[in-house]
DNA sequence: GCAAACATCCCTCTTTCGAGGGGAAAGAGT
DNA sequence: ACTCTTTCCCCTCGAAAGAGGGATGTTTGC
């Protein structure tokens, strides 16, 4: 197989390492080429409508804009973009956005290039990869139903450890309302308590614990 | 500089992805040499006493045994080890355990080439090597007292969602205990209820909240 | 040897949670 | 037009949480 010209590429992760290691990885293939390489979501956005690559691989955990965004801002502009979520963990919520958005694969950083180079080559030939194994989690994820976006406000002011009451002051409603959303969610996620409900969220991506350091 | 022999280093980190970047990186300079490459704590633990290498580039965040198990699997047997820890993001305990485990340096995976370089070759010196922000969140963390062993262990079950009652039968002792720890726990980490001292525990790097993938 | 830290147990009392009901208004989709 | 979803409000009540006290045995450090 001797391509007319070869697969152009963005790559997008905010860990320099992480780029080093994809071009290392991508130019080893004498079909691929990356054409450009950004540190945030923003970037991502910006650098695709410059090059208009064949395939973007973007991180989802970025700062500024993050992966998720960055596919709505590309798609928005290019809808046929064909877009490469590369994550090293993630929950169903993460995976689920990301493909509703409009990624076509999805690949865990912990695949060799045998799992990566592949990936690429398919979502440039504008078909869809999607690993057994995170297909199989979206199956399991489809069986908890959605947390409407007042429900995640009021979660991450659970996450910060703020009372009921406390929460009803910070989003000027009563606290019969934030308790009938906390029921919502309880219910939702199928969990037992607040407490749990925070660890099951940001298990599922549906909220984070942003780090002390990043 | 002309150095006789090259600057032996072994990579630990469980990404391909990464583990090629560090590569990428290192070798481009002419006096570094990458001997070894693990994917796990305990493989890195192996391979160092297989090597020996001038220095230990060791991630925190690893299956098997984490990096902090692997730095005292490997300054058991060689307690002159150079050992660098290198990490995405992460909470104060983590960075305390590591320099107290035998680290000698510590390097942010966001960082740059010119980060990671001097750091290694000053680590291979037998320097010390701890970024400017990584020192100052150190002294943040002294501010706070150190968990004991059992109220880590209670505040797991905390953050798994149980209740006191299910708590005091999990360990085996009674509630009025279960709730004596939570104070403690609560006063160390300075947070008003175990909501707040779970995410603030997460992010400290105190407790973990396993993702659905890895 | 003795102080300090640890882990365990006990009690009271107030506040907060969360399950159980109920209902109403606005907007989106059919 | 009608239904469904979302967001908001209200009520009661038992259980859980957490602040406040006090106490004992055991290890660990100095």
């Amino acid at each position: 197989m001797t391509p007319r010209s070869r697969i152009s590429i963005l790559i997008a992760d905010d860990h320099f390492i992480v780029r080093s290691g994809l071009v290392a990885v991508i130019q080893s293939e004498p079909d691929l080429l990356v054409v450009a390489q950004a540190s945030d979501g923003a970037q991502a956005a910006e650098l695709y409508a410059r090059h208009q690559p064949d395939v973007a691989l973007l991180d989802l955990r970025m700062p500024i804009k993050n992966g998720n965004d960055a596919i709505e801002l590309i798609r928005r502009d290019f809808p046929q973009a064909r877009i490469l979520v590369l994550t090293a963990y993630s929950g169903d919520e993460d995976i689920h956005r990301a493909l509703e958005a409009g990624a076509r694969g999805y690949v865990l950083k912990s695949s060799t290039g045998d799992g990566l180079i592949p990936a690429i080559r398919a979502v440039a030939a504008g078909d869809h990869w999607i690993p057994q194994d995170v297909a199989s989690r979206l199956a399991v994820r489809s069986a908890y139903e959605a947390l409407t976006q007042r429900e995640i406000e009021v979660l991450r002011e659970i996450a910060s450890g703020r009372a009921n009451k406390e929460i009803a002051q910070h989003l000027a409603i009563s606290e019969h309302t934030v308790k009938d959303h906390l029921k919502n969610i309880l219910g939702k996620l199928q969990v037992a308590g607040r407490t749990e409900a925070v660890t099951a969220a940001v298990r599922r991506g549906i909220i984070e614990i942003g780090p002390v350091v990043k």
